[in-house]
DNA sequence: AAGTCGGGGGT
DNA sequence: ACCCCAGACTT
């Protein structure tokens, strides 16, 4: 079959594939830029199901882009806790204020002006301008990518910029000029719930007739991939300090490293050779009392497995001795800071007791 | 072009 | 274990 064909018969198998099958979500038929905007960045590799909450209490905190940009960035990390990439949480601010201050609230329109904003690249630019503004052109996800490469059994790595450019253009000719947002929204809840990644249940799929990788007994291999990521392994030890006041010192993450901008109590990594205390006082200046040993947990992520360790212990230095770079804060206002996830949990069982 | 950045869910 | 998720940014 000829590629032309199959997308057209793609192109209408879908519309009819979407009106019983597409997933009603809260930013569905939305047309608030503001709101597409959040939605897509929150959803930057990130499953729906798992976005979902973020996004309502989002738009219930920042109903609009005003709101957002007149808040600080802890709280907006706060709220982003736990959804994981704080880059985007940090950028929202930023694209916030700018969209705020250069183009009196309202988001443009065109990809150029989109693509210049911190924190929306390629996908999100084409999200935006296609529900928002409906201008037809085409998104590319990691749906899409799948999708299309089984319909055509195509073998083109999708982690290659040559392929990139190459499905961009096969989007653009499977697109439906006539309604190219909805295209778009079906393309990617077709790939989300029915073109699944792995063990796609193809017999009863809309497009079984025509695609070439059913024909081809190609599906479970597409699409070709051939990055893969390599994995650190990490030792860190986090020290809950207390104070005689049942204060704890706490300190803000800095660039470079993950979770950068969230907080985090006192914490060691290079251990070699010394105990945690040595290193504590190496590291800080600060000499640790009565320190004991909690427990560890492993904790994985894209490129790093780490081994968490957790500690408690005392100081008894004065009260409003500043130590630079470290905050007291009350149990109370733990609360207000935005934590890993490993160490909220940590938190919650220890500190919230 | 390659490396980095979270956390969760599925197999 | 490994893969993937409505990707983007830095080097």
């Amino acid at each position: 079959m000829e590629r032309g064909f199959v997308l057209d018969q793609f192109r209408k198998n879908l519309k009819f594939w979407y009106a019983d099958h597409g997933r009603d979500m809260p930013w569905v038929n939305e047309s608030d830029p503001y709101k597409i905007w959040l939605s897509e960045v929150i959803l930057q590799q990130t499953r729906v199901a798992q976005g979902w909450n973020y996004y309502n209490r989002f738009i219930d905190r920042f109903p609009n882009v005003f709101e957002l940009a007149a808040s600080e960035e802890d709280e907006v990390l706060k709220l982003w806790q736990g959804l994981g990439y704080y880059s985007r949480a940090r950028n929202i601010l930023k694209t916030a204020r700018i969209v705020v201050e250069k183009y009196e609230g309202k988001f443009p329109a065109e990809m150029a002006a989109l693509l210049a904003l911190p924190g929306i690249g390629p996908y999100t630019a084409a999200a935006i301008s296609s529900f928002a503004f409906k201008v037809c052109v085409p998104v590319l996800d990691g749906n899409v990518y799948r999708v299309l490469s089984r319909i055509l059994d195509d073998h083109s790595p999708i982690d290659e910029s040559v392929s990139q450019k190459y499905y961009c253009n096969i989007a653009t000719e499977a697109l439906d000029p006539e309604d190219s947002s909805g295209f778009n929204q079906a393309i990617m809840d077709f790939g989300a719930t029915q073109c699944v990644p792995k063990q796609p249940n193809c017999e009863i799929c809309i497009m079984g007739d025509f695609c070439q990788a059913k024909q081809a007994g190609t599906v479970e291999i597409l699409p070709i991939k051939l990055k893969k990521t390599k994995i650190r392994k990490r030792e860190l030890h986090f020290v809950w300090i207390n104070n005689l006041l049942d204060q704890h010192i706490i300190e803000r993450r800095e660039a470079g490293d993950i979770w950068e901008g969230l907080y985090q109590p006192i914490v060691v990594e290079e251990t070699s050779g010394m105990v945690v205390e040595e290193s504590v006082q190496k590291k800080y200046g600060i000499t640790i009392k009565d320190l004991k040993w909690n427990y560890k947990v492993k904790h994985v992520l894209t490129h790093q497995k780490l081994e968490l360790n957790f500690y408690s212990g005392m100081i008894e230095d004065e009260l409003g001795q500043k130590i630079s770079g470290l905050k007291l804060c009350n149990p109370e206002n733990l609360k207000n800071f935005a934590f890993p996830k490993p160490l909220a949990e940590y938190i919650e069982k220890n500190i919230y007791l």
